[in-house]
Parts: C-alpha cells; structure tokens; sequence
DNA sequence: ATTGAAATTGTGTGGAC
DNA sequence: GTCCACACAATTTCAAT
C-alpha cells in the first residue's frame, strides 16, 4: 500500500477504493467492530483487519479519536482569535505555540504565514470568559502585539473524499 | 449524569472525575478496548461500558472518528482561506456554506461574525491546487467579495481538560 | 451506579490459495 | 493480497447489591 515518495521524503500511500471506503467508514464511525466493517466492505474480517493495521501503520490514520461536543459541556461560545507576534519576539514563536496548546478551551492552533502569526480556536463559557481569556493569556504575554477575537457561528468538518 | 440545563435549553453535562479521564483516554485511543479502558480506570468493564454509553448518549461525545494525515496522502500544503461575502450577497451564506463543505480538500469550515464571514480549512498537493482552488470555487462565485489565502505551517489540537 | 458471571460476539494468528 | 478456521479475548446483558 505504500509506494511512493512525497516532497519531504516522506512515504505517500497510495489509496485503493477499499481503502478508502474503509476510511470513510471510520471517520463516521471510528469504535465500529472490525467484523462490521468487513462486512460493509465485502472482505474477509481478516483482510480488513490488515487493511486497517496497514493505515494506521502507514501514518494515513494518525490517530484514533472522539469529538467532544464543548456546547454540552457548557462551553456555549466559540471564537477564533487572531494573534500577531512582536516583530521582536518572532524567536518566541515556538514557545508561545506549546505555552497555548495546553490552556483550558483552546481546541486548536494554528501557526501561520501571512498577516497573521497565529489563530486560535477557543470553546468557552460566555463571552465573559473570552475576555479573560484574550486578557490573561494574550494581552498579558509581552510577546503578543495585537490580537483579533470573532465569534463562530457554525462550525463544520469537511466531508469531502480522500 | 446529565442534571443542568444550558443557554438554548437543551441538557449541560456534568461530569465527574471518572467521565474526565475516560473522555482523555478516548481522546488519544478512541479504538482502546473497553476492558483496557476498565482496567485502567480501576472499575468494572460493565461499569466502564455503562460510563461510555451514557457519554455517548448524552451527545459529549458527538461522534468516534479518525484523524487522517493530508501530508501522508500527498497534501503537503494546508491554508487558511478569509472568505467575505459581498453585502448584497448575505443571504446566500447558508447554502454557500454547504456548498464548500463538500469540496475536496476542505477540511473545516468556520462561519464567522466580523470581518470575515468565512474560513475554510484547506489541504491540498501544492501552491498550485490552492490558487486553482480559490478561482474555481471562490472568485468565480459572485456571492464572494474578497479571499486572503494564509499558509498553515503547523497546526495542533488541543490538550486542554474537558 | 456498580458489580461478577455467563452467553454472545469479535480479534488476531497461522496455514493454504 | 485474500481467505478460512481456530484459539483466545472482549463485549454486552442481567440479576443482585
């Protein structure tokens, strides 16, 4: 299943419709039991099982995982915060990317070229909390010079092929 | 374990120290078995079981899936796109939403309030297919106003506590 | 809610095509 | 690469607490 070679040298898998197929299942649900998928896909239990082990092996799948929905939890609001870096605290960068990763509500991170240095994905309370949150860890951090805070309406994965 | 109620009514979870891990072991192993799960939050497989359904049910988990790496399937090259709708063009967002969503490459879709109304999450091969991405499906849309294309150079999730 | 025990179902290996 | 068969392991139900 792996069989060429990307730009950084990596390995690139190289797809086929039961490979695919197999990852479509997954995404949607990623617990279904092997037997079931087999079953789907018109395989022995066995071949899919190789299938399987082989994406998870090739790094295609990278890992195994659960969306945890943040309105549930009480975390009502969803914002992207725009963060441009100090031009001299650009050496900071690196830090201030793992320093955000791991502050309670920060759902994802973005490290960007452009007008923008960083993007971040925030689930809170209310619009209160996001406040605080621009305000202790941003505005706070002399290594931030302006920050950008609009709020998420909607939020979609995108559920186009592999 | 659902005894709140949020904002827009519907049921806020309340969670206990058990939920909190069980949804961090999930997290980084959605495909852990059950028994695994078990032991090692030191209950019963039933009990894990019963923890596990009631997550589910509750919708805190809103769905088991995969993560799959783009790089590894031959999208070195992920972007950011600001999309901004023109203004005689509002009511048109919603099916423009659901139009993007289902084009290859789109990888998430935020529909924003401020400055921008949308941001698509793109993976692709290569500058190229980002340039033809944004005049096939963007510039030659007439509900779209303006794009700024950002690169992503590196994106993580985070590891905030639930 | 949590448990252990029991019946059902799934997983993963080895050998053959 | 795919399959079947088999031994082992996990899941899920259920009565009891």
């Amino acid at each position: 299943m792996l069989n060429g070679t990307n730009a950084s040298g990596g390995p690139t898998a190289q797809l086929d419709d039961l490979d695919r197929k197999l990852l479509e299942l997954l995404s949607k649900n990623s617990r279904r039991t092997n037997n079931s998928l087999a079953e789907e896909l018109g395989i022995a239990a066995s071949t899919c099982l190789a299938r399987l082990n082989a994406l998870r092996d090739s790094g295609v799948i990278s890992r195994f995982t659960i969306e945890v929905d943040p309105q549930v939890l009480g975390r009502e609001l969803e914002a992207l915060i725009f963060v441009r870096i100090r031009p001299g605290a650009r050496h900071l960068m690196a830090n201030f990317a793992t320093q955000m990763r791991d502050k309670p509500g920060v759902r994802q991170l973005f490290f960007l070229g452009g007008a923008d240095d960083f993007v971040l994905h925030v689930a809170v309370r209310n619009s209160s909390d996001v406040r605080q949150f621009v305000l202790d860890n941003l505005s706070a951090n002399p290594a931030v010079a302006t920050t950008q805070t609009s709020l998420v309406f909607e939020h979609s994965h995108g559920t186009g092929e592999f």
